[in-house]
DNA sequence: GCTCGTTGGTAATACGTTATACATACTACA
DNA sequence: TGTAGTATGTATAACGTATTACCAACGAGC
């Protein structure tokens, strides 16, 4: 309620004085002027209007932050990290949970841009860029965030990512190397770059041993089904579920994300069978949660920490300076942590230990 | 980048004309003209610049949420929730991670008053409102979720929450029917008001039965740590550890929260107590994790969607009628979930199996 | 012919702040 | 005394939009 020119009057100087107090430009103030000003504004609780700020200045130090939904764990913890590394230099940051639609992404990345944010990261999205390309064009810089920019050149200036295909590589040869053959993949509608390179890197392993993924070991979720996050752990159970009653079932489960390993885990033992001695189970991410919960999951790291303050930086400095990041692409390398909810398939105990005595 | 004017220009119309066609004021305007304008818009990828628009009506149609985390997977529920009934009525939602901290609250309210926002909605907070009171004075809507308003007059507009003592209250009355005795309550820091509830109704319930509960059995973090939820499931793991590990262990636990239950269940199986055989736990929130955990946690439900929709519709109401919600203050009642976390006592189950034949 | 209302449009101003250029008063020095 | 130099402030034009008041043209009714 109260202006700056609430203040000038009140301290009886100029608007210009008080705005120059506000920013820092008092180095050849005289001391008394500076104390009234100062006065004037605890005196009226007076908070400088950053609407009016930007209008003028032209861009505000806000980041924008695309996700999926904050409601999925990874996510959540992502966009804390993401906020955190970007108040670190001075920048707030907008979350908006898009639910991976392609349409949602648009409006919101619209309302950002009107909002005169110039930045945003853009986290795991529908594979073409196209929907966003006219805002990159406007101005928009926009910053790929665990996924490759494929399909992207032009509109995306920096990018932070996991080799998708890598993680998925090493959670396939660990199942593989336990002996297990017949490997199922879950995911949700797999629109997602992310998701393609992790289905395909588990393919690509799987062939290298002569092992081929068959159509019925590839679960996709209800047909164009347009769930956020919320619902992947019930996801992950159906899928268990349908999986575990075929003919001939797998005795190994790839999950696209922990939250499908989680709900995978738990539609197993509804089934009766047991985590990992009736069937192995490897996620992806590495939330919290997966240290935590029984069995510990085996799981591919991604670097959450690390990624968030390479993108934050990156994309600030893609903004500040005009000749961009020194290295805009970043790829890290997943790790595989082996936890407890992988084991040898039965079969292949029960052959070791005739084969052992 | 292009402004009203470009479009204006180039519509060869005067700036007040988009400016009405913009807002859908063209009921009475020629047809041609129309037509001109609206191409002129698409032809210049025109968007309105919402800074400038909300530099001159003096407001925004959007709303603060000040949560603890949303790296805490019910309040990434609840952001997601809270955005969605928000969007719904036209509003956008600004998130702000504020980790228990009334000096970052009362940072983030400024910026949010700043950017214009005149209505936040606070997420379990610290149990004194003093930091906030010049924001509610200077004009800001304070809308208190998920805990009780005592200490809040004149502070706080409206508020939604579950009747935190009486969630306590069943969670204790559940476990001393299963004939516990010993009962151990585990928490972070108990600086808000939501947790002292919990514990206190906790407490009241077992004097109910002339049961006293201990210091040794309230386990509330390490001392003056600041931690966010980030860490609440270790947190929950450590306070298992070192409960069980003491003389005279508690044979059941009541956690503050699902993620510190989670925690404290495995912290339990770490050192050899199988849940709920050894130990039985109950959380708090039922949060999608409880459900498909192993094993499935008894927890006490809020009814999170509701409360969403509800602590939006009565702060844009407050928001936009001047007289105020009808009925500012909800109280709903929580529900307690019970699944397979708890059992009775072994102690118990030896004395009921040795009188039973 | 005159006023009046209607239709389709324009011009000017305000919103709260910042930045630029300029004004004053005082000091130092020739 | 005049000139330059140096502190210390101030006036004012933007920034992009929304609103208010206003204007022109054109019939219609008297």
């Amino acid at each position: 309620m109260a202006g700056i020119k609430d203040v000038a009057k009140k301290a009886g100087v100029s608007v210009s004085t008080v705005s120059n107090v506000i920013n820092g430009r008092h180095a050849k103030m005289g001391a008394r002027t500076l104390r009234r000003v100062q006065d004037a504004i605890t005196e009226l609780n007076y908070t400088p209007n950053s609407v009016a700020r930007q209008l003028k200045s032209g861009h505000t130090k806000t980041l924008g932050l695309v996700v999926p939904s904050v409601a999925n764990p990874f996510w959540g913890n992502v966009s804390q990290l993401i906020e955190k590394a970007a108040l670190k230099r001075g920048y707030q940051v907008l979350i908006c949970n898009a639910e991976r639609d392609p349409q949602l992404e648009a409006t919101y990345m619209n309302s950002l841009y009107g909002s005169s944010v110039r930045g945003t990261i853009l986290g795991s999205s529908p594979v073409s860029f196209d929907h966003l390309r006219e805002h990159s064009e406007k101005g928009m810089h926009i910053a790929a965030f665990d996924r490759t920019t494929q399909g992207a050149q032009g509109v995306v200036s920096c990018s932070v990512s996991v080799d998708q295909a890598l993680g998925a590589r090493l959670a396939t040869r660990h199942l593989i190397g336990l002996g297990h053959k017949r490997i199922a993949f879950i995911s949700g509608p797999i629109g997602t770059s992310s998701r393609i390179a992790r289905l395909e890197g588990m393919r690509s392993e799987l062939e290298k041993d002569g092992l081929i993924l068959e159509d019925d070991m590839i679960w996709l979720g209800p047909n164009a089904c347009g769930f956020g996050d919320s619902h992947a752990a019930e996801l992950g159970r159906t899928a268990a579920r349908e999986l575990l009653t075929q003919d001939n079932p797998p005795t190994a489960l790839f999950a696209v994300n922990d939250m499908y390993a989680i709900g995978a885990c738990s539609g197993a033992r509804e089934l009766g069978y047991r985590v990992p001695d009736d069937l192995s189970v490897v996620g992806f991410d590495d939330i919290i949660m997966s240290k935590v919960m029984e069995p510990p999951l085996t799981t591919v790291r991604q670097p959450a920490d690390q990624m968030a303050e390479l993108i934050v930086a990156n994309l600030i400095h893609t903004l500040e300076d005009e000749d961009g990041a020194e290295d805009p692409h970043v790829i890290l390398r997943p790790e595989l942590i082996v936890r407890n909810s992988t084991a040898a398939p039965k079969s292949h105990r029960e052959r070791s230990h005739r084969a052992m005595p």
